[in-house]
DNA sequence: CAGTGTGTGTTAAAATATTAACAAGTTTGT
DNA sequence: ACAAACTTGTTAATATTTTAACACACACTG
């Protein structure tokens, strides 16, 4: 029994100093996901209460969350699905298209543009690149993979800022370095190694690795109960 | 309408265990490889400030890290790489190979098979499923895809406990209750969505799109500038 | 074998993040 | 129009994590 609600319309811009912590960032994809999950299903008001039971966050933590950019809910009512995804598109920045460059048309690479592709309508891949020549030759969902040679100008030409890179760790500091250089400012990177990179150049480290050993950790923490 | 008072409980709240942080124990893994990396290169010494350099943590945090579990280190020089490695191996669970199961043979499982047959020498693949039966024809590395009617009795018999789950997010919770349900106490979820399950099973996600996701909001905020 | 340099381990302080509490709006029913 | 029922947004309290400081132990030197 969802009702239609339209909370009035206030600034929209960031609310004053930026406390916006690298937690809150992450916590922000999430509660976009599920608005999609629920705007799909009709529904469209949502109770932080509600709106906890689907996240596993608290229903404190996100209201405090939201607040941070503005106040985007209706008291005594709740969130305004549509109203509220909106707003966190604006926030995040997905609200535009994205395009992305994919380094390492390996197994995980190749996995990865795949299911953007696919599955993840906020991003497009502008191209995917390898240094085997062998690789030249595949085709992911229509992309070709094309050479590392023409990964400058097409960064170039398009302004594309972010990447992907999915190389193995031995030469992932090398193609970041070609990267920054011509102007990508943020990394999401596979390879499990540190990377350096200037301080305006972002790099986040997915490492799977890591995720799978520290899980090992508590498995047998628990099995000691 | 009734309503209950108390707002759901958080996720994961370890009564006793406060001494071991969540992030703590994700950095042994990241601790770990270095020393591996090290102890190749020969190098028998490590002082918490070099090793600062090489994982991008500040000298300070490791050896709190460390002093955690114990003094592994020698005052006035600093760790014996050998020896910190072991003893890490002891603490992470990671001195004897762990089995674990994939469940769901796409692209994203493949890829993790294969990367962890061929560079992961703390675990084993002892099994990879899939519904699909198209599936079971393939092989990846040597090991057989196998249907998922297979699943409960591998897992008892060799009393797996670990497992990491690459299925389409509308099928995720259904194979956690199959895995919890033949004793699986920790699950590495890659598909984007919540999962539900007993208290003493630990559920981590790795959640790919929300690392993206988050990583475009930093891209943006930068331009900015 | 004292003296000095070095880097750990521990304790204290600061910074962040989470949780809780509640006042302030909003809707609904009468 | 008013009160009851809700739910947000904000402020305060608590918990956790990180940073800093420094005493202490060991090694090396002359
Ligand atoms: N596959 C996984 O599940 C997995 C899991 C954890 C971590 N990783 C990490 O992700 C990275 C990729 O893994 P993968 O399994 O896809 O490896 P892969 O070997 O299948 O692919 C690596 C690709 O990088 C290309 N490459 C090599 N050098 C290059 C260069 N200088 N410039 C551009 N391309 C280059 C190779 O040609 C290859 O296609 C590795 O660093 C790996 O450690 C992968
Ligand atoms: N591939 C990526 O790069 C990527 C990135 C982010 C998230 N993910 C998530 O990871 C998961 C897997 O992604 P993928 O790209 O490998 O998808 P995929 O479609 O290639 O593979 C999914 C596999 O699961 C199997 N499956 C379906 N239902 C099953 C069931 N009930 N029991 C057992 N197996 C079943 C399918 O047969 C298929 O082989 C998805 O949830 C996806 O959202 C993938």
């Amino acid at each position: 029994m969802p009702r239609e609600k339209k909370p009035q319309n206030p600034p929209v811009k960031d609310k004053k100093g930026s406390k916006t912590s690298k937690s809150l960032i992450k916590r922000l994809p999430v509660y976009l996901r599920i608005l999609d999950n629920l705007i799909r299903r009709d529904v469209d008001i949502i109770s932080s209460r509600v709106l906890s039971d689907e996240t596993g966050f608290t229903a404190e933590q996100i209201r405090k969350d939201l607040a941070t950019f503005g106040a985007f809910g209706t008291r005594g009512t709740g969130y305004n699905t549509s109203y509220l995804r909106e707003k966190l598109l604006k926030i995040t920045g997905l609200d535009k298209q994205i395009r992305i460059v994919v380094v390492g048309s390996g197994h995980l690479g190749k996995a990865l543009t795949r299911y953007n592709i696919l599955k993840n309508p906020y991003v497009e891949i502008a191209g995917i690149f390898d240094a085997n020549p062998d690789e030249l030759d595949n085709e992911i969902l229509g992309i070709k993979v094309q050479p590392m040679e023409d990964l400058p100008l097409l960064i170039k030409e398009q302004g594309i800022k972010v990447s992907m890179i999915t190389v193995p760790a031995e030469v992932a500091q090398e193609v970041v370095d070609l990267l920054v250089e011509n102007g990508i400012t943020a990394i999401l990177n596979f390879a499990p190694t540190k990377l350096r990179a200037p301080a305006n150049v972002h790099i986040h480290n997915a490492d799977l690795t890591i995720e799978l050993q520290s899980l090992i950790y508590y498995s047998l923490e628990r099995e000691k109960e």
